[in-house]
DNA sequence: CGCATGAATGTGACCGGTCACACAAGGCGC
DNA sequence: GCGCCTTGTGTGACCGGTCACATTCATGCG
């Protein structure tokens, strides 16, 4: 016990040395597990450490060894729930590997502020996850300077021009898609779709998948409502559909834009799943327990961060093994905010 | 550009040095902003920090410095709206400040694991906060050794047994007094309470303003009922709730709370507010467009994070301003959930 | 004019680990 | 008894910065 109060600092492998009477590069290799050590002289350096409380400095370690042992991870928000979960997916397994997990907000999506934001997980050293599913996560991964270790985790595994990148996705399409035929199956003659902004120029695979299903069942397509992120914006966007009497059947970008679609019809006076029918992507907590509860497709969120972080340990160290994502597959969720069209109940 | 496509070692101050023709100190003066450098010979070090792309390289600077800048934030969840924003509120200011922002997250509450994750945060240098509002929290501010540099993000700002620390808090008691005052100004007997769990043994901030404003007015003070901290936990809680006629206002711990209350309401066939009113806290993002959307108690959970970054930022370095907590203070929102009792509509 | 002073710059040690290599002692084959 | 390999251990340099101190040179002042 350090009666004293004042921290005094830590004791560092010479002092371990001094106080066994053995060399540094001794206590090193006792630390290190290196076998040519006496069994004799590493119990003398192990009560040595147990003694002083050495611990390992872990800076010194990563500047002799040039391994940081971080990986950090850029997200443009940290209060979404698929964000929130990716990130918790990450610290999970990087917990587990005794990585440390930095995180960086991009505030905004402006080039400098990205650029920033990137230099910055690159000073940390050790490997870069990019949540990339918004404008400023798909900046951020284009802007990180090739040769550094990163993942994007990403809504659609596209080649981005000129590079190779490792990526982890969900299989969006394939929601949207069986989302849509829930609805179609239910009698709707369409299914109206109110869209999260798009991270690329390129149709969204949840678009292309509500695409599919309503070509293939020779549905009219409506044009994709462009909406933001929160209920706020579905909110807005669901207004005028609201007015529309043909629309029965909405499908929306996630659950949080159900949420705001659902205040909508409820404000004019169009009972869910009376006269319309809502359903969301990511079963969030709360989608269960709204009233009336949400028809959604559950996506791994954790899964997928830990997918991503397996990607970059795989691509940091030779050792570790580079697993397939073992993400599971969507799963649709049907609650009370589906049902079947005014006509045919 | 470097066309060979090989990651090659970044340049180091000798480097720098060697193409400016200076020592490696004298780059070190540059770097630093030391007076005592002649223009020229100035001019001639930085045009070689960006010919070589020079960068500070972190993990040196802090080993020789002894200076990690590096925040450490424990919490038991990232998905929660409130710590969340907690999180991003310090990684705002960290990133002002430049500081790196590291995050473990404490899986359970088992002291084991709270201690390491514990150890690798001191591991990290710098300082921590920890978000405690539940055990593993609370357990993990107890578990960091003394004399190290900390925050605790508290729900009430009391001595633990032995020992000073600096905390943060938003004013729960004033929050939920103004809420439970609230319910009564509306004609409410009395307002029952379905409480988050609490972090120590002692009574909850929370508790305690429900408790004064029942007081004051003379209502008389059910027991309050001890919930999770999600949606289900809500639920739960109030199947019973719901069963007794005599409940007419109900407050909760939190929004989620809330969103269970209002569905088991729903369930049990107990309009809202026609006939029960339901109050929660923090004003989450969906908690507007909930139907009827919720009456809460905003608080300021960024603000309480940049407070939080604040005062440790005051606590690693002398020259940083130790501010005052500019927390705003918790704010009434009210919406549809809260009404008359049904007698006096 | 000589010397103290301060500006401008350089040298060496250090932070706490790791890595490459040297070296002594002991076992084995010949 | 000699060389050789293996085992156990120590020494020196290094990672990329910072810090303390030495050195050089131009200046100001008595």
């Amino acid at each position: 016990m350090n009666v004293t109060g004042h921290t005094r600092r830590p004791a560092s492998i010479r002092d371990v040395a001094t106080a066994a009477g053995v060399s540094y590069q001794t206590v090193s290799r006792v630390i290190n597990g290196h076998p040519s050590v006496r069994p004799s002289t590493r119990e003398r350096v192990l009560a040595a450490i147990e003694e002083l409380g050495f611990r390992r400095n872990a800076t010194a370690l990563a500047l002799a060894s040039g391994r940081t042992r971080t990986v950090t991870v850029l997200t443009a928000n940290t209060t979404h729930y698929g964000y929130a979960s990716i990130l918790q997916g990450i610290e999970e397994s990087a917990r587990a590997a005794s990585y440390a997990v930095g995180i960086g907000v991009l505030e905004s999506a402006e080039d400098a502020a990205v650029a920033a934001e990137v230099q910055r997980a690159a000073d940390a050293g050790g490997g870069i996850v990019v949540i990339a599913y918004d404008p400023a996560g798909v900046r951020a991964l284009g802007a990180v300077p090739a040769g550094l270790p990163v993942v994007g985790v990403v809504e659609t595994p596209a080649s981005p021009p000129g590079g190779e990148s490792p990526w982890v996705w969900t299989d969006d399409r394939e929601a949207a898609y069986q989302a849509t035929r829930h609805l179609l199956s239910l009698g709707h003659e369409t299914v109206h779709y109110v869209a999260i902004p798009s991270s690329t120029r390129r149709t969204s695979a949840r678009t292309s998948g509500w695409r599919q299903a309503l070509k293939e069942a020779g549905a009219p397509e409506p044009r994709p409502v462009q909406s933001s992120w929160g209920p706020a914006g579905g909110h807005a966007a669901a207004l005028e559909l609201a007015r529309d009497p043909s629309v029965t059947a909405v499908l929306c970008g996630n659950d949080d834009l159900a949420l705001g679609v659902l205040r909508a019809l409820h404000e004019a006076g169009r009972p869910v799943p009376g006269e319309v029918s809502v359903a969301g992507f990511d079963d969030a907590p709360h989608s269960a327990f709204l009233t009336p509860s949400l028809t959604t497709v559950r996506l791994d969120f954790t899964g997928l961060g830990r997918a991503a972080f397996a990607l970059l340990h795989g691509a940091l160290e030779e050792s570790a093994p580079v697993a397939p994502h073992p993400v599971s597959v969507p799963e649709l969720v049907v609650r009370e905010s589906s049902g079947p069209p005014p006509g045919e109940r």
